[in-house]
DNA sequence: GTCTATACAGCGATAGAC
DNA sequence: GTCTATCGCTGTATAGAC
């Protein structure tokens, strides 16, 4: 392993447990036991390690397999799909645990996370319309808030770190809040619809 | 008005807008064109003003009307107890928006403010309770599900100031994420209640 | 209570030897 | 590519005059 990535996935781990406004290139450099010298040979300054931690974050999402790809109609492929990106988040969670601080020393990265969250957005609308579609929705659900039940994946999804630290230690956090995730649609599914899918999540 | 006072209340100011990791006692003194001599002679460090800021936020909220004194079954009561209760983390919201900073330094708060959701969690479940005697709430909720819906609340109460910078400025965000919590209850409710709570909601 | 002055530690960043 | 040495800056904290 390189150095450069040697430094990249310390300063995460770090980052991670101590949160990224405490750790600084000193402390990195002393954990690998390498100079602030070199560290600084391979990186300028702390901003641009955050900036490649986050092309990484991003790179990974990529790697999953699109929405297109998932059989959205099998409840346990849709929670399958959050596993997976949770999972990723979880990884880099000092991105989203202490996004104002990353924000403020990178403007760049709030811009681009928004975008993200927003493309969110409109993937979980078309699922929402794929899902009224085959008739899963109760009728009596006005627009305004389905469009409403998107907003709230979309918080969902972008908070779940923040969230969670009110909660407590859970040992597989991104499976236990993938599930929790997935328990939003159940009140506005059909009666029919909405047993078969509690049943599945109890089985899980 | 008090010098201390005025420290109190210029670092709140700064805390909200740039950060609580980047203001310092400098900052706030040169602010309020004092020496930092004198700051400190008011405050040993920083830590003692977040904490002073964190029992002035606490005693806000104690000053707000309790539970009972609401007449919950008035959605529009509701509401305005949501609204009260936002406009305080409004007015500190870096205790909220750098909760991971804010803990790190004092972690005294975290625990603090884990009990106080904690709190509201029971409070929401005795509310859900009151609905369903009142025959409101649907019959086909599981009471897992409800369950969930309080804990939904909850997340929505605690991460509501973080999500919100995903989204977007908005005039009065208190008043605007009320409402959307208040929408939390609709798919739950039986066909003719919703309704009329939805009414209530847009006329608003 | 408020000021000036100062001490001290830690961070970011660079120069120069190997 | 890696090291040591060092500089300037900023943040915290204290001493002492008024």
């Amino acid at each position: 392993m390189t150095t450069k990535q040697r430094i990249v996935d310390q300063a995460l781990k770090q980052f991670n447990t101590d949160g990224v406004e405490k750790i600084t290139t000193r402390h990195i450099a002393n954990e690998l036991e390498i100079s602030q010298g070199n560290l600084h040979y391979h990186f300028p300054n702390k901003e641009v390690i955050i900036e490649q931690l986050f092309a990484d974050f991003i790179g990974e999402l990529e790697t999953l397999k699109r929405f297109p790809e998932y059989n959205m109609q099998d409840p346990n492929e849709v929670i399958g799909s959050m596993t997976d990106n949770f999972e990723i988040m979880l990884k880099y969670q000092f991105l989203f645990r202490d996004n104002e601080v990353v924000w403020r020393r990178v403007p760049k990265i709030k811009a681009d996370v928004i975008q993200l969250f927003q493309s969110y957005k409109l993937r979980i609308m078309e699922l929402i319309a794929t899902y009224r579609q085959s008739g899963l929705i109760r009728n009596e659900i006005s627009d305004i808030q389905l469009n409403y039940l998107a907003d709230q994946f979309v918080f969902n999804i972008s908070t779940w770190l923040v969230g969670s630290t009110y909660v407590g230690k859970i040992k597989n956090p991104h499976e236990f809040y993938a599930k929790t995730l997935f328990r939003l649609w159940l009140p506005y599914l059909k009666v029919e619809e909405m047993q078969k899918w509690e049943g599945i999540l109890t089985k899980l």
